[in-house]
DNA sequence: CAGAAAAAATGAAATTTTTTATCTTTTTTT
DNA sequence: AAAAAAAGATAAAAAATTTCATTTTTTCTG
């Protein structure tokens, strides 16, 4: 985790487009802009809540670990995205870890300078306040599936998902290249078991794939999939 | 779902607790209270949203249906707090369901006159912001429970929330009478597993049930239960 | 570029959890 | 208060998923 600052612009990320134009030179001020390399761990669970991050540029995923093995993918930050306010709250340590899918560029703010933030800029209070009711929505619509979707809906919404949050080709490519125990951690499953699945999907030409690349064929079974069994 | 206009006191709930002096009599000319029997819905998944509600009293349970019969329990709630909130942001429909574990009274007020709450009151939209940040937090916790822990640490995990959540009796039984089956939509399991896991409990000398109480006996060890296996 | 380490693939075995089925007891409704 | 419906118990069978063991392939490091 290396300094590097100066490279955000102060105008891409959720917190530079949402808040007063009067607060802009006091982010630019405050703001550390952080260079993270592939793999590497940019605050785990545990680690005391000193401040929030934005995305850049790089993937990132958010996560929980569990026997120090088995990990769950909450989700995936993209540029611009807001990334440490799960630390918001009474926790005073994280609880969970955020780690770059590869080199990735993040701009940090100290808690105290960013609690300021939302105590002048009260519309972006509320703005953050409503991406965390979407979020909280997120999380529990996964929740349920977890719980009640077998794996192979699962894998199925996961892939959906991350089609609609990194876009495709116009061939139907997925615009991100994820290790599969990656999606076997964001699907909530084992590689195996993901593994076997991915097989399924592609024998019935429903995606198939090339390397770490997946290209979804057949996006109607692929939703069906995740639709099916449930009545209501 | 009768209306009882009048039954709350304006100064309970979070909302009252955390708004301006000066918009409680915009409250109280605003709300509405009604009455719920035991088991009726208050709102369910998809109803468009119109407002939101408070718990004036009785317990109410938030939850979601799968396959009609399949339903996962986010959360309990009970006297004071905020319930429906998580039809704010993008969505206009209720993305779960709220009923009456007992004869209830909700105060409610409709969306617009709570989003224009947000706006004036701008120290309960940072309360309303920390407290979503602290269920998102909860909400992934359990997430990945549901994910990695086995049964029984689940039921135990669910337990002691009651426990948290309800309080006990000075000898340990739990301030709450639950159906089996509502326990185990809350652990996210079925009922013959949930059952399973208590019979074996009992055995272990953990707790003990009559009825619907239960008493924890050996509050060490259901914690241990829910720690176990977890090298993190 | 070589060697090591990590990731991907795969099959079989073991385990966990759910489903199914049946019976008893409680609770609710008429 | 009787009848009907829902909830509580329980066991056995079935299904789903994970764990384990092993091989191959890819990626990274020096």
């Amino acid at each position: 985790m290396e300094k590097k600052n100066g490279i955000c612009d102060t105008k891409s990320c959720f917190l530079c487009k949402n808040c007063l134009p009067e607060w802009q030179p006091a982010i630019a001020a405050q703001k550390r802009n952080l260079k993270i390399k592939k793999n590497e761990l940019i605050f785990k669970e545990g680690d005391p809540v000193t401040g929030i991050y934005f995305v850049y540029s790089g993937n990132v995923k958010v996560f929980k670990k569990w026997d120090n093995d088995k990990e769950l993918i909450l989700r995936f930050a993209k540029e611009g995205a807001i990334l440490g306010h799960r630390g918001l709250g009474k926790s005073s340590t994280y609880p969970i870890s955020a780690a770059a899918l590869e080199t990735a560029v993040v701009c940090y703010m100290d808690m105290d300078f960013f609690e300021a933030t939302l105590k002048v800029n009260t519309d972006f209070t509320y703005k953050l306040l409503m991406f965390f009711a979407v979020e909280l929505q997120e999380s529990e619509r996964r929740m349920r599936n977890l719980a009640h979707m077998p794996v192979k809906g699962r894998v199925a919404e996961a892939l959906l998902a991350l089609k609609d949050q990194f876009g495709t080709t116009p061939e139907g490519v997925i615009n991100i290249e994820l290790m599969w125990q990656d999606m076997a951690s964001y699907a909530g499953a084992t590689y195996e078991t993901v593994f076997r699945v991915v097989t399924e999907l592609t024998k019935e030409n429903i995606i198939t794939t090339a390397g770490k690349k997946i290209r979804i064929i057949n996006l109607e079974k692929l939703t069906e999939i995740t639709t099916e069994n449930r009545l209501l």
